[in-house]
DNA sequence: ATAAAATGCTACCAGTTTGTAGTATTTAGC
DNA sequence: GCTAAATACTACAAACTGGTAGCATTTTAT
C-alpha cells in the first residue's frame, strides 16, 4: 500500500519545479536537487513530457518548464499518469469477490476510509503545495 | 496504490477461514473455495503460520489453524507481515526529505488523508469482518 | 510396513519495475 | 562549420513479484 518509486519520483521532481513555477530546470540541476538516479530521472522526465504536464526544450541551454499551469495540475493526475489509479470501491482489497458474505462486511469501512485520500489527492494542485 | 497480490491473497485466506474459526483448513479446501494459484497458496500458508497468525499441522489429516484468536488479529498486522506497514507521517510520498520547504507542506494534508485508513486497519480484526 | 494425504522446501520461470550505458539528435555559441 | 550542452532513444542488467514444478518430510489409516 504504497506509491512505486517512479511516482515518488514523479511527484517530487514536479513539486520541486513548481518552486520556480516558471524557470527551464534541467535533468542535471534537477539531479543535483533531488539526487534521484540521473538517467532514470532524465527517463522519467521524458515521460512526464509525453504525459503532458511539462515541456522539453531540446539542444544547448534546453531543459524541462510547465506545459500547463500549476493550478491545474492534480496530484491524482501525476499519480494515473504513473501507475494508473483505479480505486473504485469495488472491494475493500481489489477482490473480484468478497471473501465473506456480499456484499462483503468491508465494503463500507473501505469505502470511507478511502474517500478522504482520494478526495485530498484529487482536489490538491502542485500550486496548492506552495501556497497552503 | 493498491496492495499487493499476496497482501490481497492473505486477507482473503484468512477472513475465509475465520468463517469457521475453529476448524482445521486444508491447503485443497482452501483452494477450491478461493482459486488462488495452488502452489502460491501453499506457499502463502506456510508464510502465515511463520508469521504466527495460524498453526500448521503436518501429516495425514493435516492443515492451518488459527494460532491466535481472531479478535486480536488485526488487518494491519496481516500487511504489516505481507509487505510492509511505514506509514508513519515522514512525509506524504514516502521521501527521506521533503521535495518542498521543511516540515513539507504536504504533511498535514497526507497525514490528514492517511488518518482514517490507518485508523480502520489498526483498529478492525478478523473478528469484527464477521460481526460487523 | 506401506500407502495415502497432507505440509515444507528448493529451484526455477516470466513479467514488471528500477536502474545503467551508450549512442543519436537537436540547438546555441563561438 | 564545429563544438559543447542539452534531450531522445534503445538496449541491457538487476531486483522484485507472482507463479509453477518436483521432491522431501511428516503423519495417519489400513
Amino acid at each position: 500500500m504504497k506509491f512505486s518509486k517512479t511516482t515518488e519520483y514523479s511527484l517530487r521532481i514536479l513539486s520541486h519545479m513548481s518552486l520556480n513555477e516558471n524557470e527551464l530546470h534541467s535533468a542535471e540541476g534537477l539531479y543535483e536537487h533531488l539526487k534521484i538516479p540521473k538517467k532514470y530521472l532524465q527517463r522519467i522526465l521524458t515521460d512526464l513530457a509525453r504525459s503532458g504536464f511539462i515541456q522539453s526544450i531540446r539542444g544547448r541551454n534546453g531543459g524541462f518548464s510547465f506545459a500547463r499551469s500549476i493550478d491545474k495540475i492534480y496530484l491524482s493526475e501525476i499519480i494515473n499518469a504513473t501507475e494508473g489509479f483505479d480505486w473504485t470501491p469495488k472491494c475493500m482489497f481489489g477482490f473480484g469477490e468478497c471473501a465473506l458474505d456480499s456484499p462483503c462486511k468491508m465494503h463500507d469501512l473501505w469505502v470511507d476510509a478511502n474517500q478522504s485520500m482520494l478526495t485530498m489527492l484529487s482536489s490538491t494542485t502542485l500550486a496548492d503545495l506552495k501556497s497552503k
